[in-house]
DNA sequence: ATGCTCCTTTCATTGGTTGGAATAGTATTG
DNA sequence: CAATACTATTCCAACCAATGAAAGGAGCAT
C-alpha cells in the first residue's frame, strides 16, 4: 500500500508517506475496523484495513490491549475487549435509554411475542440499541449495535420525524436510496409521512425483504420533549394487524418518555402538534 | 511516570512534569474517567480527573468528539458516545454471549419473574453482560456494564470456579474482603466450596444486603470447554427455594452452552470433573 | 468593579511517534 | 526439505505531532 512509485528528490533514508495524523486517530481507525463481519482479526489485518504499517499497528494495539480496549485471543487475534464494553454501557443514549426502556420492551414482549427493537439516532442512520426476539421468531435484518436507514424503516421514520427541522431537510433534499423491499417515497409522500407521524405518533411500513413483515414504531421524549428514540415491534406481514399493535407500541413507548421525565401536556385523545 | 528526580540543569522554561506518557493512554485514562456516578462530565472535570492539562485534554477530547467515542452535550459536558457504544458492542464476551444467551435469559426471567444475570469473568472480577428485571423487582446491588466480586457473589463463585488453576490459587491466597452482607469464606472453605461448583454445577450464595436475598449461578461453557460466563438468578430469601431454582438456572445454562458449540460428554447423571 | 472559574487559542520546545529494515516464526507449496 | 510467502516482532535514527504555560475571552458571583 502507499507506495509512491516517483521519489522526486533521492531520500536519504526513507521517506514517510502519510505521516502526520493524530496518533488518537490511527488509534480509532483501528477501532473502527472491527464490524459485524469482522470480530476477530489478526495484526496484518488490522493494520491492512486501517492502512498502516505493521509496526505502527502493532505498537497501538499494545496501548489498545494493554487497556481493555481491545483482547487477545489464544490463536493471536484481536477482538473488542470487555473493558471497552464496560466504558460504552455507560453511554447515556446506548445503555442509558436501554436501561430505562428494558422492562416496558419485555412487556411487549411477551405480550406479542415478536421483535420489539429501541433505536437512537446517529448522524444520518437509526442505531439498534435493543432487539429482544424469541428464538423461533422471524428473520429481521438488524442487529443491536447495527444501523439501519432512516426513510425507509418505521423505527427510521420516527426519528427522522422527531429530528430537527434543519437535519430533515437535508435528509429529504437527498435522493431515494432504492432499498430492495420498500417502496421508496418520493419527497413530498415522505413529507407528508413524517407530519403524520408526529401528529399520531406512530410509523407503519410493510417490507418484503428478507421477510414480509410490517413494522410499527412510536417515539420516546425526555423530559426535554425531543425525540431520543424509538421503539418498535415487527410482526409478520398478515399475523396481528397494525391498527392492533399501534396503541400497544404508543403506550409502551409513553411508559418509557414519562420514565425519562417527560411530561405530555394534554392527556386525553391525540395530539395534534408535538413540542419543539 | 518515568520522573526523574535531579534535574542537574535549571530548566530554562518551565518544566513538563508528567510528559512522556503515550497519547493513547492519555486519551484512554479519559474514557476510563466516566463511571456509573460520572456520565456527564465537563472538560475542566475531565482534565481533573485524568490529571492533565486542560488544552491537553480539550485537544484529545476534540478528536475523541470527532470520531464518536464522547459526544458532547448542549450544556457543554461529555458523554460517552453511541459510536463507542456501536464499536463495543462488537466484543465478543461482551455482545457476542449476551446476545445467543439472551432468549434463555428470557425464559427463565419470564418463568421465575426474578433478577436474571450474565456475567463474564475480566481478570479478578465479574463484569454484569446483561440483566433482566421487572419493574417491580427487589433491589440488587449490581448493574449492567458494573463489577462485582469473584469470592463473595454466586455469579462470581462459577467464574472462580472456571478459571485456570494458577489464577484461582492467587485469589484463594488473598486475604478476604469482608464484604458486608455476606459471610466471608475461610481458604478451606473456599476451596470446597469451588470443587463443589465444579461437581454440581451451581454455586448458591445468601446476601443480607441491600436485601435478604438468594443467588443461584451456573456456568456457561465454550465449544473448548471453558467458562465463559456465568448465568444466575436472584431471588427474595424466603421465596421460591434454592433446590427448585436450580434446576432451571442448570438448565438454561446448558442451553447456552449448547448454543456455543459446547457438547457434554456424557449424558447421564452429574459429571464428576470438567474438562481443562 | 473585582475576583473567580471554565473554556479556548496560541506557539516555541521536545520527546513520543514513526516506519523502513532486519529477524524470527509459521504455514503453504513444489 | 528447500523454497516461497506470509505474519509477527524488534530495532533505531529522524522528525513532526504533541505538549502545556501563558494569555485572552466569556460567564457568573460577590
Amino acid at each position: 500500500m502507499t507506495v509512491t512509485p516517483e521519489t522526486g528528490t533521492p531520500p536519504t533514508r526513507g521517506k514517510r508517506p502519510k505521516q502526520g495524523e493524530p496518533v488518537i486517530d490511527r488509534a480509532l481507525s483501528l477501532l473502527a475496523v472491527f464490524s459485524d463481519r469482522r470480530r476477530a482479526l489478526t495484526l496484518s489485518e488490522l493494520a491492512r484495513y486501517a492502512d498502516m504499517p505493521a509496526p505502527t499497528a502493532l505498537r497501538l494495539i499494545a496501548r489498545l490491549v494493554a487497556w481493555g480496549a481491545l483482547e487477545r485471543l489464544d490463536d493471536g487475534r484481536y477482538v473488542v475487549g470487555v473493558r471497552l464494553w464496560e466504558v460504552a454501557s455507560l453511554s447515556p443514549r446506548g445503555h442509558g435509554v436501554r436501561e430505562i426502556a428494558l422492562p416496558y420492551l419485555e412487556d411487549l414482549f411477551e405480550v406479542t411475542r415478536h421483535h420489539v427493537l429501541l433505536a437512537v439516532r446517529d448522524n444520518e442512520q437509526a442505531v439498534l440499541i435493543e432487539r429482544l426476539s424469541g428464538k423461533d421468531a422471524t428473520e429481521v435484518a438488524y442487529r443491536v449495535g447495527g444501523r439501519a436507514p432512516l426513510r425507509s424503516t418505521a423505527i427510521g421514520l420516527v426519528l427522522l420525524a422527531g429530528a430537527d427541522q434543519q437535519f430533515q431537510e437535508t435528509i429529504l433534499k437527498r435522493p431515494p436510496e432504492n432499498e430492495p423491499g420498500v417502496p421508496e417515497m418520493p419527497e413530498g409522500q415522505l413529507r407528508r409521512t413524517l407530519s403524520d407521524v408526529r401528529r399520531t405518533g406512530i410509523a407503519m411500513i410493510r417490507r418484503t425483504v428478507p421477510s414480509r413483515t410490517v413494522s410499527v414504531a412510536s417515539p420516546v421524549f425526555d423530559a426535554q420533549g425531543a425525540v431520543v428514540a424509538s421503539l418498535s415491534i415487527v410482526v409478520p406481514d398478515g399475523s396481528t394487524p397494525p391498527n392492533v399493535l399501534a396503541p400497544a407500541v404508543r403506550a409502551a413507548a409513553r411508559a418509557v418518555s414519562r420514565n425519562l421525565g417527560y411530561q405530555a401536556e394534554a392527556s386525553a385523545g391525540v395530539r395534534t402538534h408535538s413540542p419543539g
